[in-house]
RNA sequence: GACCCCGUAGCUCAACCGGAUAGAGCACCUGCCUUCUAAGCAGGGGGUUGCGUGUUCGAGUCACGCCGGGGUCGCCA
């Protein structure tokens, strides 16, 4: 089915072609001047430009062969030469009960027939995930949702960061403190002790020592790049341990992700494209797009057009080891081969976008991303009330798992505050709570422009009123009040239909959804989404405010009510869901 | 120095392909709870869109030049 604006646009663009115009002139959008029209057109003002004719005779024309639609109740012109609509409420509820009776048709399936794979998360072995991976994950989780809504077919992969010079910082850190570990003897000692030397909790304190340890004493840094040349070169006693530092990490990592409801189809990491490395090298160099340069293999990409300095993407630094940007490539023909999609995006830092241009850059120059087209989405950072990168209040690194237990101890803080779920099971207000932490979390994230840094304000994100998710939450569960108590009261919902301004206007509300997620999924914005649902939660609010439901007498217009009540809710339900956000059943 | 991103109400942010009177939330002020959850609703004040020049019938949006903040610039990720 095809949304209200496109059927609108296809209407108008069908009248302007009949005027000999351009089709695409006809393209509808919602009025900005909502006093005046539900819908306007512009488009008599660029063909008055392209055809040098007065735009309001052109508009004129296009408004009287609209009026002729049954979808139109009013065609006017207005200032210049704007086409200012109002639809008929029957065309409105028409639609209104096709949504209804097959929700699923209402979502645009822009992407079907593609596949896409949304790289995210990136945590880092040995490393507890931090603020800094908080945006990548909810904002990586929000797009991979609205991409699967909107049709396509989604393979997430968390990419790991398990290969670089970090590995080699800790292997040498243990060789240091544990030297008679059998990992570090230069012969095969396999098969290896199946227990990991160390913990989740070991690594936490052994990364920091041993980058510490690396920038004080060059001596050190030389032993983890030389460690990490061996690791890459197969050592067998690096690699045992280096599995171990995997998995002792992995535990960790998925508890953290589980904790935010974010869930990956793939857990591959740079590692994982090690393999594929030399036969890629191999051929870059046959090829000529790779070649020695100060000691260290380089493709080139700087290009004629360039207005900057682009310096060549390094595959293999002068010790051999390869870099990130050398995992990344291998991994985009990893990627080709087995999944074959027609987008990457890589959800990563914006101070990470030179990197990622020299990565497509080389992928795209040497043919080995195909079809696919390959996009960095990045973002920007979070900081704390001072603006600078958000710190615990002892200067150290805010870790995620602290994070979403300080938000649940202040949404559960303010639950009591409200008198909210006094009398409820402490299981059930408890996971109450945390849906409400981590909704106040992930909405303040995505409501933000994508690029733009914000302040992490926890009291803010966490208040109840206004552009929050406890806000939309709420919202969302004061309908399912409604409904569980018509149902006790044995009232059916029935098909919605229109009888004032404010079930007209959460109609055209409704019915705007396509075109959100459409435009979230073009601009890779959850914004958008954010916007979206907050919109439709205050026009419900005013609905709800002005009529009065369960006590309608008339039984018909009662059922209509509920109909565009379970309207809303599901599609509340939904939009926050492809923010990540669950709705308690009460609150 | 070069390049990238950002600059919009006191604060946090919107504004689709250049369109009408630049919109929300917070904060502030005024109303509204004996009926479905007031975490709500209705209304009000608050703007030289960092500055300037240009293109255009029309610029927050495009071009150029400044100013301010952040970031990046060959072997870290």
């Amino acid at each position: 089915m095809s949304s209200l604006l496109a059927e609108l646009s296809a209407t108008a663009g069908a009248a302007f072609a009949a005027e000999g115009l351009a089709p695409e002139l006809g393209q509808i959008q919602v009025s900005d001047r909502p006093d005046l029209a539900q819908f306007q057109c512009n488009g008599a003002l660029a063909a008055a430009k392209l055809a040098k004719a007065n735009p309001r005779a052109i508009a004129e024309k296009i408004a009287a062969r609209l009026r002729q639609s049954p979808l139109v109740a009013e065609a006017a012109i207005a200032g210049p030469g704007f086409i200012n609509l109002k639809l008929t409420d029957g065309a409105l509820e028409e639609r209104l009960q096709r949504v209804a009776a097959a929700p699923e048709s209402a979502l645009p399936g822009n992407g079907k027939g593609k596949r896409a794979i949304v790289d995210f998360g990136g945590p880092n072995i040995a490393k507890p995930m931090h603020v800094g991976h908080l945006r990548s994950s909810i904002i990586g989780d929000c797009l991979q949702r609205l991409l699967r809504a909107n049709g396509w077919t989604v393979t997430s992969d968390v990419h790991l960061g398990d290969w670089g010079l970090p590995m080699g910082q800790l292997i040498a850190e243990l060789a240091a403190s544990r030297p008679t570990l059998p990992y570090f003897d230069a012969a095969d000692r396999s098969p290896y002790p199946d227990e990991s030397p160390v913990t989740m909790d070991d690594l936490e304190v052994l990364y920091p020592k041993a980058a510490a340890a690396c920038k004080e004493d060059p001596a050190r840094l030389e032993a983890a790049r030389l460690a990490t040349a061996e690791l890459q070169a197969g050592r067998p006693g690096y690699r045992a341990l280096w599995e171990h530092f995997h998995d002792a990490t992995a535990v960790g990592l998925k508890r953290e992700f589980a904790s935010l409801g974010v869930v990956f189809d793939e857990w591959k990491g740079e590692s994982d494209a090690d393999p594929l490395i030399p036969a890629m090298i191999e051929r870059l160099k046959e090829q000529g797009f790779a070649h020695m340069d100060e000691g260290a293999l380089i493709v080139p990409v700087a290009e004629e057009s360039d207005t900057k300095e682009v310096p060549p993407l390094i595959l293999l630094k002068s010790d051999g080891a390869v870099l990130y940007g050398t995992t990344d490539l291998a991994t985009i023909i990893d990627r080709i081969q087995s999944h074959d999609p027609n987008l990457i995006l890589y959800v990563v830092d914006q101070r990470q976008h030179n990197h990622f241009e020299q990565v497509f850059r080389a992928a795209k120059k040497t043919g080995l991303s195909g079809k696919a087209e390959l996009e960095h989405i990045g973002y920007g950072t979070v900081n704390g009330p001072d603006g600078k990168p958000f710190k615990t209040r002892a200067g150290g690194v805010m870790k995620l798992y602290d994070l979403i237990a300080m938000a649940t101890a202040e949404a559960d803080k303010r639950l009591a505050e409200a008198g909210l779920a006094a009398d409820y099971p402490p299981e059930e207000r408890a996971r109450i709570a945390k849906a409400v932490g981590v909704a106040a979390i992930k909405f303040a994230d995505l409501v933000n422009n994508r690029v733009s840094n914000y302040i992490f304000d926890l009291e803010r994100f966490t208040r109840f009123e206004g552009k929050t998710g406890p806000y939309l939450q709420y919202a969302a569960v004061r309908i399912k009040s409604i409904l569980k108590k018509a149902q006790a009261e044995g009232h059916a919902a029935g098909a919605p239909f229109i009888r004032s301004e404010e079930e007209r206007q959460l109609a055209l509300q409704l019915l705007a959804m396509p075109e959100a997620l459409t435009l979230a999924e073009n601009r890779r914005a959850p914004n958008l989404i954010c916007d979206y649902v907050f919109t439709l939660a205050q026009g419900f609010s005013r609905f709800y405010t002005e009529h009065h439901i369960l006590s309608e007498s008339d039984a018909a217009l009662r059922a209509a009510r509920l109909g565009l009540s379970a309207l809303t809710l599901a599609q509340i339900e939904r939009m926050l869901a492809l923010l990540g956000i669950e709705v308690p059943d009460r609150m």
